[in-house]
DNA sequence: CATCAGGGCCCTG
DNA sequence: CAGGGCCCTGAT
């Protein structure tokens, strides 16, 4: 039996709030754009497994419902078998406390490759409330809002839509030089150079090498990428300052010794770093 | 009011 | 490989 729990996979307080998105306990709302159509979803909790429920303007066929159901599975890491992870560090200091407070999460993200490009872009080098502020800019511009079970909520442009957004429009937006990557990344994305679920089936560095010839993903947000939407856990060689600050704090090793310190969860580093961090979601509220 | 660093990245030398 | 520039915002 794999554990898993509702609420500590569907809202994670360390993904900051976009307007795509509510929680409650129990309840997730969250849009979806998935092969050019926009949904509303709700995902629910039933005895510890996952109703879907899905609202569209058109009839859904079964074979449409099949793949999105699946990719569902995908980006949430619904299949993932926790139970080796769990019984090598529930005795560690650190993370065995974190297993304990959030058994049954599961790693994930609810984006596509292109949609967390996006945020992962509106991120650099800027504040929390800054990215918000930002995504919602874009969401008012080229999303769109869906209205379903009495919520408003928005749903990603699809990759390319951006085609005929100038720069200077962008710019506009206050994103400040983030428009000219996210220009460039929407042109790739047009232009079909990426292929998001090819990729998804090579390793680690082939799809590191692929992902850092984004222009404006740099060493910072490809580690992202590569945990979040790629579900890869077997590395850990990227720190930024702010990040050792915490860590450090977290685990209490010195911040150069981090790296060294994290050989010990093997090939479960970057997922045991995601259960520490999720554990301490009173740290991002000084960020 | 002015100045400056910030949850990076790109480009240049 | 080091360092400046980038857009904006909020802190000082």
């Amino acid at each position: 039996m794999m554990p898993f729990s509702f609420d500590v996979t569907f809202h994670k307080p360390a993904h900051f709030q976009t307007g795509d998105n509510i929680w409650e306990p129990g309840t997730r709302w969250q849009t979806f754009w998935w092969q050019d159509k926009n949904l509303g979803v709700i995902f629910k909790n039933v005895d510890d497994k996952v109703s879907m429920e899905i609202f569209s303007n058109e009839k859904l066929e079964p074979d449409f419902i099949n793949s999105f159901t699946n990719e569902i599975r995908y980006r949430y890491c619904l299949d993932l078998d926790l139970s080796e992870f769990y019984q090598k560090f529930s005795k560690d200091k650190v993370v065995g406390k974190a297993i304990k407070n959030l058994l049954g999460m599961r790693p994930g993200h609810e984006n596509s490759l292109y949609e967390y490009l996006i945020i992962g872009i509106v991120l650099q080098n800027c504040t929390v409330r800054r990215s918000i502020a930002m995504m919602q800019t874009l969401f008012e511009h080229y999303g769109t809002l869906l209205e379903y079970d009495g919520k408003k909520l928005w749903s990603f442009w699809q990759p390319g839509e951006l085609r005929n957004v100038s720069v200077e429009e962008l710019r506009s937006l206050k994103i400040g030089y983030r428009a000219k990557f996210i220009k460039r990344i929407d042109d790739y994305f047009a232009d079909d150079l990426i292929d998001e679920f090819k990729l998804r089936g090579k390793d680690l560095e082939m799809q590191k090498t692929e992902l850092l010839k984004l222009y404006g993903v740099g060493p910072a947000t490809v580690w992202y990428l590569l945990f979040d939407v790629f579900h890869q856990y077997d590395f850990f060689n990227h720190i930024s300052p702010w990040e050792q600050k915490i860590y450090s704090k977290i685990f209490s090793v010195h911040g150069n010794k981090l790296i060294k310190y994290f050989d010990r969860f093997g090939k479960y580093r970057q997922l045991a770093v995601h259960y520490a961090w999720e554990n301490f979601p009173i740290i991002f509220e000084s960020l």
